[in-house]
DNA sequence: GTCAAAATAAACCAATTGGTCTAATTTGTA
DNA sequence: TACAAATTAGACCAATTGGTTTATTTTGAC
């Protein structure tokens, strides 16, 4: 990695979280250029636009996003486990997050789909895909016979996402998690019932 | 109503669905006087602070939803019957909105979490009476017969609330309402599993 | 250690931001 | 119809916005 690529990746780094507490349209360059200590050259040899920076930014949110996913389900070796772990995680949101401003579709989606069609393309893959991969959980664990074979992953993992989602928003805006324990509650629940 | 008091209200109605799709960084006054057609006078005689008409804004809209949940459920005389109503209204959703935008809890509660005390905590007052109102449908189908006396009423309310506010940041994301209809369809079982 | 690449500081830009003020005009109501 | 209340148009404000440019200095890789 080069000095510019380093500095790029720098700026990225600093700016994901001020963009996913703030939104974009709250966030200026002037408060890129704080958090990094740079100067104004120093971020437009760079990058041409903000709106470059939010791209690139969300890019990088995605990617840590999937790791994030990848690491947190990595730590068991069942579905079930699997599952239990992302609930342990989920209990405890946002206290482990990496990026800090809580959930960056909730964030993002919310913002993007009335004024940026680009981002709100970014926003739906990477929900398409956090739910790919929750289906694809539930479908391992029927292949080795966890789960039973009628219960249809697709529906879960809609479910289980759309309340995932309203969970993160709700214990935001009350700044307590008890609904999230509730939530995650019934999902450990409906688990339990297709299990065999 | 006074002259004054009806350019108050004609504000308020006219930046509702600015402030709900674009957002409170996202909307300059100047787009709140080039909706009314109004002078800057015409809005500061009024109103001291666009931090005003933002909590007012919030305020009208708080009360319009109140009364949508009140007028799409008046359709029907049973708790069945009117959880059937409020399906209908959200699989149609954002299509019969009134302040256009999209669930104002989910685009306030997003930006204000992190950034607006005050504007959160009305998000969150909306948030609770929306809950306690699905709660209280399920509380009057109990004494009526509808469903079964060990359905935890709080319980579902979070759940059904938590999903339908994902559901709604899904559709807008993707552009389609595929995933609200399995949300609905999910909320419509678990309707029929306690009932009697 | 050289030398190009990168970053700095700061001036500069036009446009926009939220907000105030004033003098003239329009409004609705008593 | 008279008169106060409300609204207008527009000048004005300082601050901030996103972004460019230039000359100087720092950096790091060969």
């Amino acid at each position: 990695m080069g000095k510019a690529e380093k500095t790029r990746q720098f700026i990225i780094e600093k700016a994901a979280p001020i963009f996913n507490k703030k939104g974009v349209a709250g966030t200026s360059i002037s408060d890129i250029l704080k958090a990094t200590k740079l100067a104004k050259g120093g971020v437009y040899g760079n990058f041409s636009s903000k709106e470059e920076i939010v791209m690139e930014v969300f890019d990088y949110i995605a990617e840590e996003e999937k790791l994030n996913l990848r690491q947190v389900t990595a730590t068991a070796n069942t579905s079930a486990g699997k599952f239990e772990a992302l609930f342990q995680y989920y209990a405890r949101f946002p206290m482990e997050q990496k990026v800090a401003g809580g959930c960056p579709m909730l964030n993002f989606g919310v913002e993007a789909d009335d004024t940026n069609p680009g981002l709100k393309r970014k926003v739906s893959e990477l929900v398409l895909y956090y739910q790919s991969r929750i289906a694809k959980m539930v479908q391992y664990g029927k292949e080795h016979g966890e789960f039973k074979q009628d219960w249809d992953e697709r529906k879960f993992a809609i479910r289980m996402f759309t309340m995932l989602e309203g969970a993160m928003l709700v214990s935001a805006v009350l700044g307590h998690n008890k609904q999230m324990l509730v939530v995650l509650d019934a999902l450990r629940e409906e688990i339990r019932l297709h299990s065999r």
